[in-house]
DNA sequence: TAGGCCATCTGGTCCT
DNA sequence: AGGACCAGATGGCCTA
């Protein structure tokens, strides 16, 4: 009986090929096996749970699905014991089995595509965040953690008027990264690790110098528990010419100086590509402003000291001067988020840091 | 080989 | 009823 059932489920359509669904490849071959060798498992299930109701099947495989109302109704009665609370279990057809079959199979198809849209916009976010990499994708997790350091850095940066030094820019961007992630940040702006990160007291004195005006920076970064001991690791200390980060991070060819909003590290420099700074996303779509602000936000953060600190000469602008005290306030420039015509002389003076 | 990361499946819950 | 969302389970791949 139950083999008999099992081999009608066999010969459901959209068995054979799970979801049938568009998207799905690569390497889901295997897995479609195993899927389908676990519905097989399911429908084993379900007919050993409902072995009496097999019989009633096999006497009647006919009879459409839909009168199960009878089922149990006697069983409540006979008090030996309680009755199941919740849906009844319903027959399991081979036409409801198939019904539920197509049911799940959208189910998964739906489900294969909301995830594909959520990973495409994490792509899109990986974009956008410091240290893009072609090559060396960040993981999820560490993408959102370091898109919300991001928005920290660039917050604070914004409220108080000021540049930190790149090394509290590069602490702020690696609190509660993983190591390699942390080497990325810090080979993308070449900067040695064992510069910024030490302890915590460090931290400290790091949150001083990104000139927040109240304690608010530095009970920040008390918040994030784990990251400077991951950088006093003998990674850290063997990396080549100081830097903590591996050889392949070492190149500037691996990124994507075009998206990545940090400044592409060429020869040992800094190098903010203006007229590339903008994502082809969001120079496609017009928002042009948005990108000057994106631009100066960038411009903002990184300062001489910084420069001088990370960089090791070559063709990098590396510091550019000291027009740093003068650059406006995020609620003045925010104030005039809507009229960008009367930003543009900020901006420009802004970006020609990097000139 | 263990651990991290990922894609997918699956059942449950909530909402329309 | 069906879709969206979520979390757990599972297995594959990769790396230290």
């Amino acid at each position: 009986m139950l083999t008999r059932l099992f081999s009608d489920a066999q010969k459901f359509p959209g068995w054979a090929d799970d979801s049938g669904s568009d998207d799905s490849k690569t390497k889901d071959d295997e897995h479609e096996r195993g899927s389908r060798e676990d519905d097989a498992d399911d429908v084993l299930g379900d007919a050993k749970s409902t072995s009496r109701a097999q019989s009633e099947i096999a006497a009647d495989e006919e009879e459409d699905e839909d009168d199960d109302d009878d089922e149990g109704a006697d069983d409540d009665e006979n008090g030996d014991r309680p009755r199941k609370r919740g849906p009844k279990k319903r027959q399991m057809t081979p036409a409801r089995l198939e019904r539920s079959k197509m049911r799940r199979q959208k189910a998964n198809a739906r489900e294969r595509t909301r995830m594909h849209d959520l990973n495409s916009a994490l792509d899109n976010l990986r974009k956008v965040v410091p240290c893009y990499s072609k090559t060396q994708k960040l993981s999820k997790i560490e993408t959102l953690r370091l898109a919300k350091n991001y928005i920290w850095a660039l917050s604070e940066i914004l409220r108080n008027g000021k540049r930190p030094d790149v090394v509290s820019y590069v602490q702020t961007l690696c609190k509660g990264l993983s190591q390699p992630t942390t080497n990325l940040v810090a080979g993308c702006l070449q900067l040695n690790a064992r510069n910024f990160l030490t302890d915590l007291s460090h931290q400290e004195s790091a949150a001083a110098r990104f000139h927040a005006p109240d304690a608010s920076f530095a009970a920040a970064a008390h918040a994030y528990p784990y990251q400077c001991a991951r950088l006093t690791g003998p990674q850290c200390q063997s990396g080549a010419h100081g830097y903590c980060y591996e050889p392949e991070y070492a190149g500037a060819a691996d990124y994507d100086a075009r998206r990545s909003p940090t400044p592409t590290c060429v020869n040992g420099g800094f190098a903010l590509r203006s007229h590339e700074s903008v994502s082809p996303e969001i120079a496609d779509r017009g928002y042009h402003h948005y990108s000057m602000h994106y631009a100066a936000a960038r411009s903002l953060a990184y300062g001489p000291s910084g420069a001088r600190g990370g960089g090791s000469g070559g063709g990098g602008s590396g510091g550019g001067g000291g027009h740093s005290e003068n650059v406006p306030p995020y609620h003045d420039v925010h104030a005039h988020h809507h009229h960008h015509h009367e930003r543009a002389p900020a901006y420009e003076e802004l970006n020609s840091f990097f000139s």
